[in-house]
DNA sequence: ATAATTGAGGATAAATTTGTCTTTAATATT
DNA sequence: AATATTAAAGACAAATTTATCCTCAATTAT
């Protein structure tokens, strides 16, 4: 569904904002071993996300690392596609028709749209600080290892 | 959501099941033409199809295109997919997690999981006829261009 | 100040996807 | 049989995505 990029992003916001050891920042070797990213690609990433609309923040230096701020964690898991360049997805025609639309609709736009909707109320109404929580308490992960 | 060659493979196939001007067969240019595709990807695209898993049948020569039984239109939309090697797309965890599951679920499992549910089913229950037919009607459309 | 650490930025490379072109094979028509 | 038409097949090219590496800048600690 989403790049790799776009999904390595979302890990790795997800997996910042749900470190709350307050004041200490993670590591760019830290967050790709936690979320299974190669480590300088995913250097490329946060730097984007660092830069672009600053979903994250970071520090260089000793003990620097990544970070998020509170008023980040409040944004929409769909705000890190977009910084990323794929918020489109979300409302892209399945047959990827540029046109398809109410009044042209594809031969998959009527049953489609209804999940579309969903899919963007999804994106749109989980916060990154709803996802961190989820992943605090230990219900929910984020690698690809077994334990 | 899917790559270019999935979005073209299932505008094609549905092109090439609504046209019911019996025994003509469809040709390379005027298939590219109507989903707005270019032609030479295109005509790879129509290779898959018409070897691996025979969605589509071709004759060469004059007269010569492609064309579909009404067997294969019966199939599952989601073939098309599988063919062109993205039928693993729908099931895949949107955070690009491998071994997301039920037993260990990603930040995003629980709700995207309805989702998913969703789009699968739409996939496995249309048939290639289903929307041919919706297509020879006339309600819906596959191609980029206004008129 | 110096050294050590860590992210930023740029260049480059590898892999994959998308796209084109040329030749060959099959079929139909004359 | 010769010619024309059309898809198949293969080689190749362009574009994009994914990934690595090296140097620079910022920051901290000594």
């Amino acid at each position: 569904m989403f790049s790799k990029s776009a999904e390595y992003a979302l890990r790795a916001v997800i997996y910042i904002a749900q470190n709350d050891t307050e004041s200490k920042k993670l590591g760019l070797a830290e967050i790709a071993k936690a979320i299974d990213s190669p480590k300088s690609f995913t250097a490329k990433i946060l730097q984007i996300l660092t830069a672009e609309n600053k979903i994250i923040s970071s520090v260089r230096g000793p003990n620097g690392g990544f970070y998020i701020t509170e008023k980040s964690k409040q944004l929409p898991v769909r705000k890190v596609l977009e910084v990323m360049g794929e918020g489109g997805v979300l409302d892209k025609c399945v047959l990827g028709l540029a046109k398809c639309s109410e009044t042209k609709p594809c031969p998959m736009h009527a049953q489609y749209k209804l999940i579309k909707k969903q899919l963007i109320t999804l994106f749109e109404t989980k916060t990154i600080k709803n996802l961190a929580d989820e992943m605090r308490k230990g219900d929910v992960f984020i690698n690809n290892r077994l334990k």
